[in-house]
DNA sequence: GTGTCAATTCCGACCGGTCGGTATGCCAGT
DNA sequence: ACTGGCATACCGACCGGTCGGAATTGACAC
């Protein structure tokens, strides 16, 4: 219970004033806490940041497995993680912005542990993305690369303009983005 | 030339560690001078990022209005801001790298005015878009907002995955970006 | 060419304050 | 009696920024 509530003032912290301007006063004073109880559970500061990162792509990763699992045809496979994609950041917009922002913030052995379950999840994409380019399904203008840079970038960006009050929903983003993206793939 | 070898460095520093992680000290270390000299030319650290994130946009603002001024179709006017977008990406890495990260680091007054500026840009780019798919030149799958994120994505991430020693050139992969872009444009 | 003086450019010691992290111990539950 | 779950008090390091003054430069008179 501390330990949930340390990590989701953490996120909140992180997002709006970054890593290195919060301080870990400010986390434990949001949540309730002292100082011992932050490192009775976490040893350093960077495990805070590590965690919002491993439970954001645990997540992330979980979602595309199911959907991967489902078999369906790559257009379909591809609008559907891109929902996932919408739907995750939505959802968990603050824990994004802090992703993207403060990346390399953490020691070598942390981040190389997290790199490589990102690396799986734009292998997958772009090994959807290549399969079906080369059966003809997809057409080629660009390159798996790029396809899924376009479609990480916009998530990416999201937390940055994306407004949950706002007048689209954020699966109403996601398909405006499939369709666009599916066009720009039609043979 | 101190000025700019001060600015140069903090660039370098501010997106290898981030700009909270990098002390004034280690900038003027870099650059060979000391404090005094930094303070003499810059009254703070922010106007350190301010600087570096001004004549970032003003360069490529001055780029966005040459090619509008140009005039030409809508396709052909795209594929060039795409271009000039990743020709200043991939030269000024670093830089768009500390804009992309440290964006909000600024206080409110020297944010706004970058903030107009940046709008400015994307309102331009948006506007191309809308102009044309309400001629019917370009297709309408999805709104020239997602449309324009998703071009901005790719360059804001571009400094995370891009090489210049790598086998593609920036103008490739822009070309790539706009025939994909382009081929879910087209009516 | 030379001396003069003022402005510009820069030095580096120093300051108040904050930071991440630690040492110690209280206390409820078992 | 012992342990997990915290609070409190504190530390050394370091930070952004200041300040008095030392060099360096440039304009101008002679």
């Amino acid at each position: 219970m501390v330990r949930e509530r340390i990590l989701a003032c953490a996120v909140e912290l992180f997002a709006a004033n970054g890593y290195d301007a919060t301080s870990v006063q400010q986390v434990v004073t949001r949540a309730g806490v002292t100082k011992g109880a932050l490192y009775h559970y976490f040893a350093a500061k960077e495990d805070l940041l590590f965690e919002i990162y491993h439970s954001l792509l645990t997540d992330q990763l979980a979602r595309l497995d199911a959907i991967v699992a489902r078999g369906a045809d790559p257009a379909t496979t591809l609008r559907e993680i891109i929902r996932s994609l919408a739907e995750t950041t939505s959802e968990n917009s603050r824990a994004v912005a802090v992703f993207s922002r403060e990346a390399s913030r953490l020691d070598e052995e942390r981040w190389q542990t997290l790199r490589a379950e990102w690396r799986r999840y734009q292998d997958t994409v772009r090994g959807i993305i290549r399969d079906a380019q080369e059966a003809g399904v997809f057409a080629a203008y660009a390159s798996p690369e790029v396809i899924s840079w376009a479609i990480f970038g916009v998530n990416t960006s999201m937390p940055t303009w994306f407004r949950p009050d706002g007048p689209k929903k954020a699966v109403e983003i996601a398909d405006e983005l499939a369709d666009f993206v599916l066009a720009g793939l039609r043979p």
